[in-house]
RNA sequence: GGGCCGUUAGCUCAACGGGUAGAGCUCCGGACUUUUAAUCCGGCGGAGCGGGUUCGAGUCCUGCACGGCCUACCA
């Protein structure tokens, strides 16, 4: 009847109108088509570790349990029918036979659509064919289904209807269960790790006066009872510092950071970040931290440390290499004598050798970075820590103690990206605030990118810090290489997309 | 930000040098008491939005929207 208001209904809406009219008929019949109160006795996943290899084909247990799932299967034979419920990763099927519900029961089974969600009582047996099944004494509606869930058989192929309708996409494709699952154990090894290790777990505030702790371009807001513009944060870093000088010197936090950059199969603005602070580690101790945690992640979110990936395999286990980044790049533009007093002009000319684009305002240590990140990053495949940053690409980072032209950082690559960051931290005030200065000028210059100078982070530095290792580690991308997929948008269950029309 | 590409039924995909758009699944009606992509018979349903060229446009041109890839940007 809708057909005739509407005029020219689409498919989808006649489908939807159907649904609806169902619905109407059970709330005339008396049913609640979205009842509460509704208990089950067993999780799908229960009953089919609990009889699975028992039961003979045509065999009953004579046990009674209680399911709920959505409907996703149905397979009609007149007197008897096969309904498969699903409930997360599990399916099981229900027999609905004419003998056991009698014809009322039986005409409202036939009535379900796939997507219900449908509750059901009865017997625990094996089918004919052997498939383990309820045998359906009571079947209830739990929720109606109104729209039309795509086809089992064939998925969810639509990118745009698997990041915007994430809720299709994980009750289609199991793929996309499975990088949930994934990054929920990934996330609690990396807990599980720390706790072993005598961490606290932190929550540091996401609005903030001023952003720092990284070099990127925030988000703003406005807070309107201090009628004052906060930033959200870009790091963890500097509260997580103040924390160690308050004498917290284990913390770590896990949290959402945001960038207000581009975005690309590796860029969402928000991300998942874990950063954490040891109090007396250096970086040596961070990289064996890092080793630990990943190695750990990997064991207990895919069982094993030998990966898939991209085509190709990558393993996360055993030790892994630390190399110079100036070793890195010597070895890939053939230059054994390069080092951070080699000329600017002669870095510049090496760089246009290489098609590497390098700005006059450079000095050494941005172009020798400049270099690595396009000539060697890509490149490393196998997890390699790459160490000793220059100076002035890192300005929270403590100088190396006997180079000064570099610090003690390290950076993960594994399958030519970026997992980690971290270093022996700076704990001089005064070199920290050289530091600031330095990207605040820079800033000044149009920078927008730079660092500010941070008092309050300057003031807790000079209470006195203990010397600190700290760590980040970028949790979306560690899934993405656990998991196997190649866009961050995979292992986020909401990417950030432009709003439907 | 720039370049290229895509958008056909609820889902997954076709076709054609510009000439009435096909299939499978889903859905609707019917048969069927052990199927599991059940099967069998019958049926409904479609070109992202807007302009233009043309006798005629899903197809050619163009604007817009959304998406993808590359690039730029990006600790």
């Amino acid at each position: 009847m809708p057909v005739a208001e509407t005029g020219d209904p689409s498919r989808l809406d006649e489908l939807i109108d159907e649904r609806r009219a169902k619905a109407r008929a059970l709330r005339d019949a008396g049913i609640d088509p979205y009842p509460v109160g509704v208990r089950v006795t067993h999780a799908l996943e229960q009953v089919r570790r609990e009889y699975d290899g028992r039961l003979e084909p045509g065999e009953g247990s004579g046990a009674q349990v209680s399911v709920g799932g959505r409907l996703v299967a149905r397979r009609g034979h007149g007197k008897l029918v096969f309904l498969v419920l699903r409930e997360g990763d599990t399916d099981l099927q229900v027999l609905a036979a004419l003998d056991t519900l009698g014809p009322e029961a039986m005409a409202r089974v036939e009535d379900l659509d796939l997507g219900d969600w449908v509750g059901v009582a009865g017997e625990v047996v094996r089918s004919r064919r052997g498939e383990l099944s309820v045998q359906a004494g009571t079947v209830t509606l739990l929720g109606k289904s109104l729209r039309p869930l795509p086809d089992t058989w064939h998925g969810v192929r639509d990118v745009e209807t698997r990041f915007r309708q994430r809720e299709v996409d994980l009750a289609i494709n199991a793929d996309a269960r499975r990088v949930v699952r994934i990054r929920a154990a990934a996330i609690a090894a990396l807990r599980a790790e720390y706790a072993d290790r005598g961490y606290v777990e932190v929550e540091g505030p996401v609005l903030h006066t001023q952003a720092g702790g990284a070099l990127a371009k925030p988000f703003v807001t406005h807070a309107n009872a201090l009628d004052l513009d906060l930033y959200l944060r870009i790091a963890l870093e500097l509260h997580l510092k103040r924390l160690v000088a308050g004498g917290m010197t284990r913390v770590f936090e896990i949290g959402r950071v945001f960038r207000n950059e581009g975005l690309s199969p590796r860029h969402n603005p928000e991300f998942t970040m874990v950063e954490s602070y040891e109090a007396y580690a250096d970086y040596h101790d961070i990289m064996d931290l890092t080793q630990a945690l990943l190695q750990r992640a990997a064991v207990e979110a895919v069982g094993t440390t030998a990966l898939d990936h991209d085509g190709g395999k990558v393993d996360l286990g055993g030790e892994w290499p630390r190399r110079p980044l100036l070793d890195l790049v010597r070895a890939a533009t053939d230059r054994p004598g390069l080092s951070y007093d080699t000329p600017a002009e002669e870095l510049r000319a090496l760089a246009a050798a290489h098609d590497v684009h390098a700005d006059p305002a450079w000095g050494p240590g941005k172009l020798v970075l400049e270099l690595y990140e396009k000539l060697v990053e890509h490149t490393l495949w196998d997890p390699t820590f790459v160490v000793d940053y220059p100076v002035e690409v890192s300005p929270l980072a403590r100088r190396h103690r006997s180079d000064p032209h570099v610090t003690e950082r390290f950076e993960l690559i594994v399958a030519g990206r970026e997992l980690a960051n971290a270093f022996t931290e700076l704990t001089d005030p005064d070199d920290q605030r050289a530091r600031l200065e330095a990207q605040a000028r820079a800033r000044a210059g149009g920078d927008e990118e730079a660092m500010a100078v941070d008092e309050s982070f300057l003031r807790a530095m000079e209470f006195g810090m203990p010397p600190m290792g700290g760590l980040g580690i970028g949790v979306d991308r560690l899934v993405m290489l656990l998991a196997d997929v190649q866009t961050i948008r995979d292992v986020i269950l909401f990417p950030t997309l432009r709003p439907e029309r």
